[in-house]
DNA sequence: TCTGGGGTCCTAGGACCC
DNA sequence: TCTGGGGTCCTAGGACCC
């Protein structure tokens, strides 16, 4: 999707289309005093001039999204909202508003799926989808019925959506890019040469801030460059994984299939503080937090019905740098107490001299609720005691 | 004026077991 | 008196992605 969470915010706010607009920041939705102060007006009616800009932000916090007239002025996603607003001083900062965005993005899958049953699921504003089967889908490339999918998101949602049709994911995700917003591009096996290998290898997909920099001090900085190099070489450079993975991503091969579902691994909730806290000082506000985290993975959990049995705390310190520590239980649990319980273990295994910014909990280790009631019943014809890996503590 | 929140996967060492 | 080989699980950190 084309800046996914500013676009959905523009279908409530269509008065500020065509100008800068940036999604992020930690405070409570900044527009809540408009909607005071104008009760009296529908939302698309709220003059421009009175939305919260950019200069006027102190605090925390980076850019989720950030509308394409935004991004002339150099700001983008993961960007400082305090060095964005030296750059765009006059860009409308919006919080971000996860519900609204879920529930675009609901629509939008549930429309692709229609079409197209066969889809992965990417993130909020992102998909796979397996064409090879569908009717038509093979019609110009893939380029018709990439146009019905973008048709029929936006006759229905607004929303506009870029589409890269490709042999495989990695090229698909790369051709995606190519046009935005609202494009379609076609990558055939024959282009990797003209479209894929001049391109610098931080556009591929597993290639990140890190890996770039080693590619460069090697001298490689497109993907050309890093096919002519040996499989042997890159392994030796990078591992035998992952080198032999960049070996394969630049020659365009990828055989990852579309996996339709999957279990979640772990479920966790963080916060970065308003002002960094320390372990002694700030311990009654430390306390209230780190509860408010584990009740709500706890609920989490239990929304989604899974339990888990390795526990986790994560910190991050004044100076950024991070640690976790985990422990895992003799028994599953979703329980807020027992979850609290065991990170507050956890906890006393990490230094606290230092102040802190963030703090996270996290539940790892999951397994379906129904499943783990089944283990518990079948463990209680073994030992009489029922619910043991459920409720130890009942 | 630094740098969100929610994830996945990989690596590597140590414990422990057969 | 010098100590194999394979496997799994646990823990910590880090790269990367949306």
């Amino acid at each position: 999707m084309d800046a996914f969470y500013a676009s959905v915010e523009l279908l409530r706010y269509p008065q500020l289309k065509g100008l800068p607009v940036v999604i992020g920041g930690r405070r409570r939705r900044p527009d809540d005093e408009l909607l005071v102060r104008h009760a009296e007006l529908p939302l698309s009616e709220i003059p421009v001039a009175d939305f919260p800009s950019l200069k006027d932000y102190t605090g925390r916090g980076v850019i989720t999204t950030a509308t394409y007239a935004a991004r002339q002025f150099g700001v983008g996603s993961a960007m400082g909202l305090m060095k964005a607003a030296k750059l765009c001083p006059q860009a409308i900062l919006l919080p971000v508003d996860f519900d609204q965005y879920r529930h675009y993005s609901r629509r939008f899958k549930a429309i692709i799926t229609e079409i197209a049953p066969l889809m992965e699921d990417r993130g909020v504003d992102e998909v796979y989808i397996d064409f090879t089967e569908v009717p038509g889908g093979q019609r110009e490339g893939g380029r018709s019925l990439a146009r019905l999918i973008q048709k029929t998101i936006l006759d229905d949602t607004g929303l506009t959506c870029s589409i890269g049709v490709a042999p495989n994911k990695l090229i698909a995700k790369m051709a995606s890019e190519f046009n935005k917003p609202k494009g379609i591009s076609i990558v055939h096996e024959a282009d990797l040469q003209t479209l894929i290998w001049p391109l610098p290898c931080r556009k591929i997909n597993g290639i990140g801030p890190k890996a770039e920099e080693k590619l460069k001090a090697l001298g490689i900085h497109t993907v050309g460059e890093l096919a002519a190099w040996e499989r042997v070489a890159l392994q030796e450079k990078f591992g035998k994984v992952y080198g032999a993975w960049l070996h394969e991503a630049a020659r365009g091969r990828d055989d990852r299939p579309v996996v339709l579902e999957s279990e979640p691994v772990s479920v966790s909730r963080e916060t970065t503080f308003e002002r960094d806290l320390h372990a002694v000082h700030d311990k009654a506000e430390l306390g209230a937090i780190f509860t408010r985290l584990s009740e709500q993975v706890a609920a989490d959990l239990q929304r989604k019905g899974y339990v888990g049995k390795t526990i986790g705390v994560k910190l991050r310190y004044d100076n950024f740098k991070s640690v976790t520590r985990d422990q895992t239980l003799p028994h599953y649990t979703a329980d807020a107490k027992v979850i609290r319980q065991t990170a507050g273990q956890c906890l006393k295994r990490v230094p606290l001299s230092q102040r802190l910014r963030l703090l996270g909990v996290r539940v790892g280790s999951l397994m379906r609720a129904d499943d783990a009631l089944k283990q518990s019943t079948d463990q209680e014809t073994q030992d009489h005691d029922p619910n043991a890996l459920l409720f130890p503590d009942d």
